[in-house]
DNA sequence: ATGGTAGCCGAGCTA
């Protein structure tokens, strides 16, 4: 079983890039972040088309979450508290897995958001205390190490990674997930360059595993490829 | 020290 964790950064202007991963990997399940649309433009015919079933949670404009499944996805949720206006979570069970996309805020654009972010960090946190296979994907947003980034000493005090928020990302550590690339690679693979910032790396997208093995990838090419996304895939092939 | 790009949508916000 193969899953594969990506923030698109619009799911409409990333078909070709989407077809591609589709055709030559042949994921079983796919979490999408900032698809940007709502739901009743979501390009739902081009997934079920190469035979998968959808959950979306869509926005105007900013965010949008996604889980794309060969198998049914059941006991769907969106949001991690009632009064979520933002469309940064969705949760589903599927090929008798829990699974979730994940978009955590930036958190940069103002001292309210990078409080929202903590809170919403630490709610991630507290939604899973079961012994259920779990795999948890997206963009956290969160460096955890200087490892993780390219050029630490130009991101010093970045809301990408400051004390705070590797903290409350611990707190997701602490429930029992497992950081597969940290095991596996132990040095730089980063996962988003900003569109301005082309040599600066950070990987801030995982996927996180309970009572789950597999081996993990980052898939570099979808950088190269005409108009990518500010963000690579990351794959997990469970063994 | 600043601004640099991309996507939303059709100016300015978010990242």
């Amino acid at each position: 079983m193969k899953i594969v964790t990506w923030n698109v950064n619009s799911v409409r202007v990333r078909l070709p890039l989407l077809e591609e991963l589709i055709k030559t990997e042949n994921p079983d399940v796919i979490l999408l972040q900032e698809t940007k649309c709502m739901n009743d433009v979501f390009p739902r015919e081009f997934f079920e088309s190469y035979n998968y079933h959808l959950a979306i949670h869509g926005q105007k404009t900013y965010n949008g979450v996604a889980i794309i499944s060969k198998y049914p996805i059941e006991n769907i949720k969106c949001n991690l508290d009632d009064e979520s206006v933002e469309a940064r979570y969705i949760e589903g069970f599927t090929n008798g897995k829990y699974v979730a996309s994940i978009y955590v805020p930036c958190g940069n654009k103002s001292p309210e958001a990078y409080e929202y972010k903590q809170k919403f960090l630490s709610q991630v946190a507290s939604r899973w205390d079961s012994d259920d296979e779990i795999v948890l994907g997206g963009d956290f947003n969160v460096a955890m190490s200087d490892k993780d980034i390219q050029t630490p000493e130009k991101w010093v005090g970045s809301v990408l990674c400051t004390p705070e928020v590797r903290s409350e990302m611990q707190k997701v550590f602490d429930k029992s997930f497992f950081d597969v690339h940290v095991d596996q690679f132990g040095k730089n693979d980063f996962t988003w360059w900003d569109y301005r910032r082309p040599n600066e790396g950070l990987r801030i997208d995982y996927i996180l595993v309970k009572n789950i093995a597999g081996k993990l990838e980052t898939l570099r090419k979808y950088r190269q490829m005409e108009r990518p996304s500010d963000h690579v895939p990351v794959m997990i092939t469970l063994t």
